[in-house]
DNA sequence: GTCTATATCGGGATAGAC
DNA sequence: GTCTATCCCGATATAGAC
């Protein structure tokens, strides 16, 4: 039917990879570094190398793009969590997996990071069932884990939401904030920049070691804080 | 000079908060609920209860009042955590306080964490050098507990950054993604929510725990990464 | 599927009275 | 300091030819 015109298209000249996708990953590009509202759908447009009106075509709204965007985006990572469960090990072998999983999927498509950003800060005013599904998933996915390690009795029982954003959001933030931290590097050159094998290195064992037996401090109880026993 | 004119507003029924004030907080809000291309001038007028010609008789531009907010809100961390700086303690309770200092002005200003996590998801393309200072002065007073700690041998050598993000993002992710978790609680209401005490004690303890001698997994080594020393 | 031209409008910003 | 009215550009979206 219209695979007719897609071969002839293919057959001249053209940029071959079909406009669509192209335009996927322009928009992905874009709203991940400008957000909804600071996209432009011009812009948009000539990233991708394609005619304005193209976008149209292709899809019905700038806010119908941003959503093939997140649904694409968000999918992958959980898909790539679901696929990782299956390998099964003992839970902290599962949760170190996790963390290069998931830091796996922010290196391979450097705009989940600023866009999961984004829409945190935007209360997932954007997301709809589908999406929220796949982030349900991926905490679902880590909250097992922590499970399993606690009735085996190798983690000390803990707050999921507590573990999963302490894993997740330095991983997340580490990932969207290399632009910021170049700029700041130009203020204060002493700086180091990381690698992602630290980061990656750090955050398990961040984990681990507050999971883990002899914590210096327990994270179970919420209310009796020791303000300062030291000095 | 014009203060005539301030008290004479004052004396009518008007509300007594001088709108340069009321819109700076309006806009806040705005800024952190929408971002800055997303907050509209108008929104933020009418939060205020001001005419939106009165927002451009404070502030030069839409941009300009951006500005002034993220002065204001960065401004209060730095000088918050610089004063915490002041009484000293062992490194521990130094690491301990910092985060609580920095946990409390992030519940105090709420509006604090998104517009954070927007300028990092932005590259921190509104930063000015003013800014990026109150930025570098937080970073700088836990790295001087880091450094302070390692040469006194009670933690182990880190890379500052890592260590620095890996408190401050689930702190920021915590605190900025309330809205979005009640949201993710309509989906799946088995999910408890936090309380604020159990955020803290679990982000010293994971810091701590991570900088202490009986880590599970080094920090520092970045290289030589044990892929799968269990299974 | 691709392009040019254009409709339409929201919203940032200003003029100028009071 | 405060208000109303208005300018005007940028940006989303559509029409319609090829």
């Amino acid at each position: 039917m219209m695979r007719i015109n897609q071969m002839v298209s293919r057959l001249r000249g053209d940029r071959r990879r079909p406009s669509r996708a192209r335009l996927l990953a322009a928009a992905a590009a874009e709203f991940a570094a400008r957000g909804f509202d600071g996209a432009k759908v011009d812009r948009i447009a000539r990233r991708a190398r394609v005619n304005k009106a193209m976008v149209y075509y292709h899809f019905a709204s700038k806010a119908a793009l941003y959503r093939a965007v997140l649904g694409e985006v968000f999918q992958g990572v959980a898909a790539a969590v679901a696929r990782d469960a299956e390998a099964g090990g003992d839970p902290a072998d599962q949760l170190r997996r996790f963390v290069r999983v998931v830091e796996g999927q922010m290196a391979a498509h450097p705009h989940l990071p600023p866009i999961w950003l984004r829409e945190v800060a935007d209360g997932g005013r954007h997301l709809d069932a589908v999406v929220l599904g796949h982030l349900t998933d991926v905490l679902a996915a880590l909250r097992r884990i922590l499970d399993r390690g606690a009735s085996a009795g190798v983690f000390r029982p803990s707050h999921p939401f507590v573990v999963q954003i302490s894993i997740v959001a330095p991983l997340l933030l580490v990932a969207a904030s290399a632009p910021l931290r170049e700029q700041l590097r130009r203020t204060a050159p002493y700086l180091e920049d990381l690698d992602r094998e630290t980061v990656v290195t750090y955050v398990e064992s961040a984990a681990l070691a507050a999971l883990g037996p002899s914590a210096p401090s327990s994270p179970v109880p919420a209310r009796v804080a020791r303000r300062r026993s030291v000095s």
